[in-house]
DNA sequence: GGAATTTGACCCCC
DNA sequence: GGGGGTCAAATTCC
């Protein structure tokens, strides 16, 4: 494995050293996980890590994703120097999963009551909590089913801010949240905050495939993401060749426009026969993808980060060189 | 009728 | 004290 790094902050470097390198010891695992899966082929092996029969690969899955995701975020900050919420001590804070709220008045008093008009209040505010944000210029569908809960007038705020939760808060104990908000109006931009993690196995649809080459003139956001669903409604145009219908399920590749972000990858094993189509594609400044099992290579760009099988995203548009080799 | 959203109330924590 | 995060009843949607 080979990282260079140069214009990140030492903390910030850490951390991203820190994230991938737990992100491949999560893939070492996945690839254990799957090699003893030798009663299913590979498509099956693979791909069915989002079915609800092979949690484990799904579980292993969902870290993976997580840990780049963080790594993508602290990209992103490089990137976007205008989220000043990225800087030390700001809005990455120290995981404090054990829930730390001391018992209040209230949760005392709830303890003892029984009506649900005298629960209101018992809610356990998450007082230090991982949390990361990204801009875009659309709503994002992260794969994750979110039930908002509520929306509160932000002070000096020009939009109000919105509350999710994951739907599987209650059934799965999800704690993840995320806040959304727009910023900006003309051109639309939207803020999103994430709170925690996803524990939660029940993805209402694995990430997509959005190969994202920006229409702009601006062609530093270049978007990957895998997508195994069949019929979800886009506003995104289909490429690719024609598909089967397990074809279909496991893989769609879409082309979507996010500008000037890229902290929305997904690390997904791309889909084994389409590397063709999906080279194809890929329009500039993507290129060059191998023929076989789903290597890609995404060269266009200064930032490469890719696995064997895996390909993460890249980036460029800042002066920081991050290769990683598994 | 169940699920999702809205919205006023509650209260933690700075 | 007040901003902001969460709860939960009411309302809307499918």
């Amino acid at each position: 494995m080979e990282i260079q790094s140069s214009h990140l902050p030492n903390n910030r470097k850490k951390r991203v050293i820190d994230e991938l390198i737990r992100g491949r010891e999560l893939a070492y695992e996945l690839q254990i996980a799957l090699n003893s899966n030798k009663s299913s082929s590979f498509s099956d092996s693979i791909f069915t890590s989002f079915s609800t029969t092979n949690r484990n690969h799904q579980d292993l899955v969902t870290k993976i994703l997580g840990s780049f995701s963080e790594t993508l975020s602290i990209l992103d900050y490089a990137a976007n120097n205008n989220i000043d919420e990225f800087s030390v001590g700001g809005s990455w804070k120290s995981e404090d999963s054990s829930g730390s709220c001391k018992p209040s008045a209230a949760a005392k008093a709830t303890a003892t009551a029984a009506t649900s008009k005298e629960r209101r209040g018992c809610y356990k505010r998450r007082k230090t909590s991982e949390t990361w944000t990204q801009n875009s210029s659309t709503l994002i569908d992260d794969g994750y089913a979110w039930r908002k809960y509520g929306q509160k007038v932000i002070l000096n705020a020009d939009y109000p801010r919105n509350y999710f939760r994951c739907t599987h808060k209650f059934d799965q104990e999800c704690q993840a949240t995320k806040q959304v908000q727009m910023i900006q109006e003309n051109p639309p931009l939207y803020r999103t905050t994430y709170h925690g993690h996803h524990t939660c196995r029940n993805l209402h649809k694995a990430p997509q495939i959005i190969l994202d080459s920006t229409t702009s003139n601006d062609s530093s956001s270049v978007l990957l993401s895998f997508n195994h669903q069949s019929n979800e409604t886009t506003a995104f145009p289909l490429v690719g060749k024609q598909e089967t219908k397990d074809e279909e399920e496991v893989h769609q590749i879409q082309r979507g426009f996010f500008p000037n972000q890229f902290s929305d990858y997904f690390l997904l094993p791309p889909p084994p026969p389409a590397s063709a189509d999906l080279t194809g594609a890929m329009s500039s400044p993507l290129s060059a993808g191998s023929d076989h099992g789903g290597v890609y290579s995404c060269t266009a760009s200064t930032h490469t980060l890719e696995m064997d099988h895996m390909v993460v995203g890249s980036v460029d548009d800042f002066d920081d060189v991050l290769q990683f080799e598994f």
